[in-house]
DNA sequence: TGTCAATTGTCAGCGGCTGTCATTAGCCTC
DNA sequence: GAGGCTAATGACAGCCGCTGACAATTGACA
């Protein structure tokens, strides 16, 4: 087992996220100081900005968990699958795994409204852009691996992300303003989103709108 | 014609950008300070924050001006253009004009390089993604609107619209980090990249590279 | 137990940003 | 052209995010 040290210093990290995200949902990011965080952990400012870099990081820290989870599965696929597929797949594979994964650390509930606060926050809406484009360069890296092209040569590696990407922003946009702020309907929205790729980039659009629970491939 | 007041505020603008755009690309976004900048147009620091918001308003005050014209144009489109072809051929179109509209206020080259410290400063990254995303919605509207669907209950104008921004995103981030810093070598940058979405999408990748310059379609 | 190193607290200070209020300067009327 | 009116500016104080430096504390380990 571990020190007593290190568990000391993973205590007051955790207790840092937990404070500052109840705080964030309680009263909205901009209106909550680090002062106050502290204030309820009991330690110094000082240490708040020795553990986080800003009062930005401590909003994104089970972020970064989530990116890391998705990049270690579609790492780990087999090989075989053509890139658009590995993405999709990995994303059906991951979601209960990451779910599991927030949930040793705040309950799921708190990380949902956190992620409306993001959504609604300007500030904080921009941080999460850059870290997702962050994990576009990596997704490419990886997709080009795997094709075994040259990522600088080739473009669509990250073509194929960035399209893959965007579409997943906006089903996360959908769900976080929506009312039902659950896994399985983030889920949801996201799979019907990828769905529509490709219809989407066809000629011609149909007149009718497209169904909220497209059908299933195959 | 305006009266000599409005002609000041004017010139204070311009000159604020003028000088904000100089510093940053001498010494960097972070290095400069808001007391530097006014410092050289000989105003308080309080002015400053009257004409803009934030140290980084100040940086976007041209990308605002592009943007703006790009939806216009989009706007402006004759239909009977499939939602891609709208978007791909008003960029075709709109080149030259925004352009010339840059110039009006500050050389070329110096709005490219600023273009390169946007890039390459994590804070303007992240707001010019910020942006990106508000103009996606008017996008998607605009899509959404032409084929006469309801943007809240089809997904494909947002999907087409996020996958088309995510492309033009990394054609960007491609010339932004290359040598060619010229308008030409950016349009190449975007029509090439966005020629490689559907491919990109497509079951099964051939083996070898793409060509940087793809075939034209038809 | 005593030494060493890691962690923390305290303090001073910078830079971005805002509210407030007095001052200046363009506008408009007589 | 002198007057008042209003918009724009400057000056000041102050909050908040964040950092460097140094001293005090506390776990680790011989």
């Amino acid at each position: 087992m571990t020190g007593l040290r290190e568990r000391k210093k993973q205590h007051t990290r955790e207790s840092l996220v937990r404070a500052a995200y109840e705080l964030f949902v309680e009263k909205g990011y901009d209106a909550t100081t680090v002062d106050e965080i502290v204030a309820a952990v009991d330690v110094s400012q000082r240490t708040f900005f020795r553990y986080f870099a800003s009062k930005e990081e401590v909003a994104f820290s089970l972020q970064a968990l989530v990116t890391e989870r998705y990049l270690e599965a579609v790492r780990s696929r087999p090989p075989g699958e053509s890139p658009v597929e590995l993405l999709r797949s990995t994303l059906d594979e991951t979601w209960e795994s990451i779910g599991e994964a927030i949930e040793e650390v705040v309950p799921l509930t708190l990380y949902m409204r956190m992620w409306q606060i993001i959504e609604t926050t300007p500030a904080l809406l921009a941080v999460q852009l850059r870290h997702a484009a962050g994990m576009e360069e990596q997704l490419a890296a990886e997709v080009a691996r795997r094709e075994g092209v040259d990522p600088d040569a080739d473009p669509r590696p990250r073509v194929l992300v960035a399209a893959f990407s965007g579409v997943m922003r906006a089903a996360f946009r959908c769900w976080s303003s929506g009312e039902d702020i659950t896994v399985e309907a983030a889920q949801q929205a996201v799979e019907s989103y990828v769905d529509q790729l490709g219809p989407a980039l066809s000629r011609d659009w149909e007149r009718h709108p497209a169904p909220r629970t497209p059908p299933l491939p195959g």
